[in-house]
DNA sequence: CTACCTGCAAAAAGTTTGCACCCTC
DNA sequence: GAGGGTGCAAACTTTTTGCAGGTAG
């Protein structure tokens, strides 16, 4: 119950002592900016803002780190397309997984959960003989503002 | 009516005379190629499968091509993450929309379609005041195969 | 003091583009 | 014959890796 508790930083020196790794000024520096960031930030953009508190550190780092972070289940990479690789903090989220609506309009990002649809993806998976370890929904759209702008323009 | 009956190579043929464009022999191949081939290939793949019919296609003229394809609504670039561009044709597929299950460890991607699933998306865009036009879910897990595999080493 | 970690730069990997020649229309 | 198409190779982009030197434990 106290595991539930644990900040990222935590989370982190935790895996980095089980695997006979070291921590670093890099490391808790990119954490914590990746962190104290909002949604899915692209590695260039990690890169300025830890920057911008480090000139020194080298891209290498961040996506060592990022692999890293992705590797004790604090971060996912996601990929929209764009060609550059995103990372989303998932850290007690795990229980509390969510989804996205997206509006195509405003480019507004709604996060949501649904218990019924995750049940009956894992009874998809199940009926192909898979196990799913997670997953990626999105539902493009429009929002409701959009929606009430169209119709009184 | 007749509209719904012409195959690919009937759509790209409109598509390259409406835009000024020309035929090709490679053109006709490689979409020959790509839909004579099941689901989701990259482009090393289809490379592959073109070359095997003729040795001299550059890689450029199937980037091209795919991307031809795209445009004319034939095809479907898609990104799973690894690194690969995938297409996947979609003629005909419009109203068959489907989502994937992948299997991280092989790499095998199944598609399905569950109507209580897309059901329920749009209970919850509703519940958002979204009106959804499309959405894109991927299962990510392990499939049958990998799941023994694993059991049984 | 012994790994591990970092920054730099070179290397990979995937995709795009410039160019001279070739082929449709 | 003119303008698009192709193959090749070089250019680009994003990510990975090799190395020499730095640092945590």
């Amino acid at each position: 119950m106290a595991t539930n508790s644990r900040g990222p930083r935590e989370v982190l020196r935790d895996y980095l002592v089980k695997n006979g790794l070291k921590t670093s000024r890099q490391r808790e520096l990119i954490a914590d900016t990746f962190f104290a960031a909002e949604g899915h930030l692209s590695v260039d953009e990690l890169l300025d803002r830890v920057r911008a508190e480090d000139a020194g550190v080298g891209q290498a780092t961040i996506y060592r780190t990022m692999k890293l972070l992705a590797k004790c289940g604090l971060a996912e990479a996601r990929q929209f397309g764009d060609g550059h690789t995103r990372y989303e903090h998932i850290l007690g989220k795990r229980e509390h997984h969510h989804d996205h609506l997206i509006c195509t309009s405003c480019g507004t990002i709604v996060e949501f959960v649904d218990a019924q649809i995750e049940a009956l993806q894992t009874r998809v998976a199940d009926a192909h003989g898979f196990t799913v370890v997670h997953h990626k929904m999105e539902l493009y759209g429009t929002c409701s503002v959009c929606n009430a702008a169209a119709r009184q323009p």
